[in-house]
DNA sequence: CCTACATCCTCTAGCGACTAGAGGTGCAAG
DNA sequence: CTTGCACCTCTAGTCGCTAGAGGATGTAGG
């Protein structure tokens, strides 16, 4: 049998020893056999659970959108029309944080790029903080 | 005098009225007079600074940060450097936030394009979540 | 077999930046 | 005078972990 500790299963998948506990915690991992010592034993299956959890993650995907996920993966005769939707709702997500994120950018270019490299009372750094007036855009 | 209450303040501001609370709390905001009913009674001074701040907020800037600021703007004297470090620190963060969403952005587009809209044991979405290799970039 | 040491266990508390709710008081209009 | 909103304080919850205490287990070398 190919089963494994916790500090085994953190290496192979890259999530943290306290992380895998937690998400045995909150329901997200299924709970796994026991050593003789109560140590947790981790079986393949585990890892590929932690993977799809990890790489979800990565992408930004909430908790609870992944727990959803992994219920539809469990399900695979189910319609994959709410994987669609979830993905879907994230990618807009995405794009409306990075559309407003180079609002920022441009915000705090002109920022830094007025920045008189004196003192506080000439720096605009503080004084387009200070008054929202002073800024590109009105609404950022 | 020109004194107003909570709800008001937070009305003029945009911040709400727990929050202003929460930032007199841990003395981002300096504590109002009262009232003799012991209700909070704000001056211009203190709708200043709470425009400052959410404003700052809205730019991504940490609480610590605003600290910081909040503090170089009350001594003119000082030199800019500081503040012009924050905002240059602050813009480099927005910078790698937006090259980072635009990996995923593309990678979930993929997800969504490729979804077979049948169902879940031949969903691309779900499968590309379970295995990281099939990601357009093998480090995002 | 003993010792050292890494790794494991459970449990609680903390992070940032709020937000929600309970239970009570102040105040202004009808 | 009562209705009803806005205010007060306090505690606890949110999300997704992370840190640390205090103790048990497992393993490698002597």
């Amino acid at each position: 049998m190919r089963k494994i500790t916790i500090g085994e299963a953190a290496r192979q998948s890259g999530v943290k020893v306290p992380t895998i506990r937690y998400y045995e915690d909150i329901g997200l991992l299924a709970k796994p056999s026991r050593s003789e010592g109560n140590q947790r034993s981790y079986e393949p299956a585990h890892l590929k659970r932690l993977a799809f959890i990890r790489h979800a993650r990565e992408l930004g995907f909430e908790i609870e959108a992944i727990r959803t996920l992994l219920h539809l993966q469990d399900d695979p005769h189910q319609s994959c029309a709410s994987a669609d939707a979830i993905a879907k709702a994230r990618l807009i997500e995405v794009e409306q944080r990075i559309r407003s994120l180079k609002a920022l950018k441009a915000e705090l270019e002109q920022m830094v790029e007025s920045c008189c490299h004196g003192r506080v009372d000439q720096c605009r750094v503080i004084e387009v903080l200070a008054d929202h007036g002073k800024c590109l855009h009105p609404r950022h």
